[in-house]
DNA sequence: AAAAAATACCTGTAATTACAAGTTTATTTC
DNA sequence: GAAATAAACTTGTAATTACAGGTATTTTTT
């Protein structure tokens, strides 16, 4: 087996057994080749391959047994089921029509910000796209974000009308990049002058904040997004089921959605 | 700092830091010692200190930056809705114990909540159990939540310890009525008086909003509960998966089980 | 005074060595 | 033959050493 350079060691090798893993050639429960094993194998010390066993570890991948070696770990529990929405999306069930403002599309220098870098796993980068938007509803304000891409992402969608096309769209129509996953977490927070005055509601208004992650295939991390929604506008809904998934027919894995609601003007 | 034999070294290191973050002594973002300051202080090799820094690493509770330092990463529990938990099992992934403190258990006539008749379902009777409790962890207040019930149900739990256990328990272990379905609702709004008194914060603080209903099997609704989050306390994420169910088999369909919900309300 | 270089400090990677402690299998002892 | 022992394997813990590479501050140069 043959290592490149520049890379870390025990990152290819965690690569290689997650390749591995993931595509089935090592099945659930089967034991792995022990360290020494692997170490001959790739010619690298023990310590390298348990730094590599241990990203696997704690990706819940393998398990390890003292004594008798390491495992592949059930697989079927990881996936979710989960609808993954873009801005007009989230309206298109609505009988409002999506827009958006575009206040600004820069290149920022993230340097106070790593939190944002290790999200968007830019390890060395420091530099990235910054777009701030106002999503509208039938040309009411109801939200207000700021999404953060690489380099690599953002310079694809330069260009294209932001106010009518959501970054979602451009990536997944025009450069087949499609978003696979994301992160969402869910806070309340108040409004501040800025956000107050684009989203036409008073300071210290409670406003929903929703920061998302989104990933493509391989788990790569395209953007990050912090959305603060309008509470009088938009309320998010949630069903939880313990019952079977009605279309695959099989065991108790919880179905999931989160999915945006309207709250109905009361004028 | 002295450490004690027949424990591992880096286990005893990582739960002091832990315990240091955990309580407050380390605040947001603060800056670790560096690892050699550690591996001094502890009079351990630096590879030591690193293996309870991955820990940490690995836990969330902290981000290293390279050439830079390691840092306490935010501390509110963030814990995910993909399965239908009730409140102790919301804390069980952290390291706090869940407790709650009975306000009031009461009868009460809703004649003027249509919104929560109509919830649970309750066509022609207007009386329900009304429940008010403070949810705790480590015994600082982190939720307050009231639930109603009809009376079918509330007679059942009534005697029931509800500072120990919760109804979700109560209803699924005593009387095998199962909890299957819930819908969750989620808004940010602002403590009042009464509320920022019971979680001890100052009033206007912004708090996570989450209305719940709860459905036994047939869609028979047992409960509804308002409950509110202290947002310095708790967080909530979401995974949210386009990709097929890996087990089925089947193509790249995205999942759409669910509509959006709408809110209907006059108000 | 501004730009460039040096430096001190930080985490990241990786090899080597040594021994501890589980698990299984083969061997010896009773 | 059954029980105790030893051997051969596995992962776990931990020290030491060395250098790479990122970051910030200070010093030197221009």
């Amino acid at each position: 087996m043959e290592l490149k350079e520049g890379i870390p060691l025990h990152k290819q090798i965690s690569d290689w057994l997650k390749d591995r893993i993931e595509s089935g050639t090592l099945k659930q429960d089967e034991k792995l080749p022990s360290e020494n094993e692997l170490s001959q194998k790739f010619d690298v010390s023990r310590v390298t391959i348990r730094r590599a066993l241990q990203t696997l570890e704690n990706e819940d991948l393998i398990y390890r047994c003292q004594g008798l070696g390491s495992f592949v770990t059930d697989q079927r529990s990881h996936h979710s089921f989960s609808i993954l929405n873009d801005f007009s999306e989230e309206l298109s069930d609505t009988s409002m029509t999506a827009s958006s403002k575009l206040l600004s599309f820069t290149q920022k220098e993230l340097t106070d910000r790593n939190d944002i870098l290790s999200y968007l796993d830019m390890q060395n980068k420091t530099h990235a796209v910054e777009i701030e938007r106002i999503r509208l509803g039938d040309n009411q304000p109801i939200a207000y974000d700021i999404t953060w891409m690489p380099i690599f992402y953002g310079q694809l969608i330069e260009g294209f009308d932001l106010e009518q096309y959501t970054i979602f769209h451009i990536l997944e129509k025009e450069f087949e990049i499609p978003i696979e996953r994301g992160c969402y977490r869910v806070e309340a927070t108040l409004a501040d002058e800025v956000i107050a005055g684009h989203l036409e509601v008073e300071p210290d208004t409670p406003l929903l904040l929703i920061n998302r992650i989104s990933y493509t295939i391989g788990d790569k991390p395209v953007y990050f997004q912090q959305r603060y929604y309008r509470n009088d506008k938009i309320v998010f809904e949630l069903m939880a089921d313990r019952r079977a998934n009605p279309t695959s027919g099989e065991g108790n894995i919880p179905l999931k959605e989160f999915a945006p609601v309207f709250k109905k003007e009361m004028e």
